[in-house]
DNA sequence: CACTCACATCAACATTTGTTGATGAATGAG
DNA sequence: CTCATTCATCAACAAATGTTGATGTGAGTG
């Protein structure tokens, strides 16, 4: 039986990715009070706008940002679904250690 | 009071960048069940030691894997308290949806 | 219609990152 | 000592990533 995460390598890689830039992180932890359009994120952060705009787009494709039109305004938010997946992910890696090194230790 | 996040957007950046690599998730995946040395991680991941080489000490300045010199062999294994860390911090992301969307709302 | 606003996208560039093959350093064997 | 083994490090290069300023696009206003 195979790990959560060797199923789903390339997904996990781009999630981690899309949150190893402190930009983004930024951009995430103003999200976890709720959604926010890209004006406001733009006056909290203290950015430019094709910079922020870029990040954002960047965290969507991951998919652990959502938007959301409204008029002239777009509304970014987190995805809890992703979210939920990661703290998955990290949970199964949490080392089961069993005895001290043990292993196949081909090198031995 | 800042969040989690906000107060270690270095570390957590570093973090994250740490896991943003195929290569390196297959070697945490290969660590789960316990320590390894060097050449049973180039036998199992089929890869050149030199970009093995790589790759470990990529996760282990970021504080993910330890080493442990033995005779001429080096055995890698997780951090039990780095991941212990990232856990919280994908927890403390988990958005407190306070409402459909409030915030301070300069737009509207 | 023309015009503004909010945001996305583009092009050019600089920086960072990962790969490869060669070399170096430490350990142990003979 | 010499030599092989294990792993780290380096240099050169290729590819991916982030930044900046300009331009494009769609929605609303008058």
């Amino acid at each position: 039986m195979r790990s959560p995460l060797s199923k789903n390598l390339g997904s996990a890689a781009r999630w981690f990715h899309a949150l190893a830039d402190e930009t983004r992180l930024r951009i995430i932890d103003c999200l976890v009070g709720g959604e926010e359009c890209v004006c406001d994120l733009t006056d909290r952060l203290e950015t430019g706008q094709s910079r922020l705009s870029f990040h954002l787009k960047t965290l969507k494709d991951a998919g652990i940002l959502r938007d959301r039109r409204e008029g002239r305004w777009v509304y970014y938010s987190l995805n809890p679904e992703a979210i939920a997946e990661m703290e998955n992910l990290i949970g199964s890696i949490k080392p089961r250690s069993r005895g001290l090194h043990v292993a196949s230790n081909r090198c031995e």
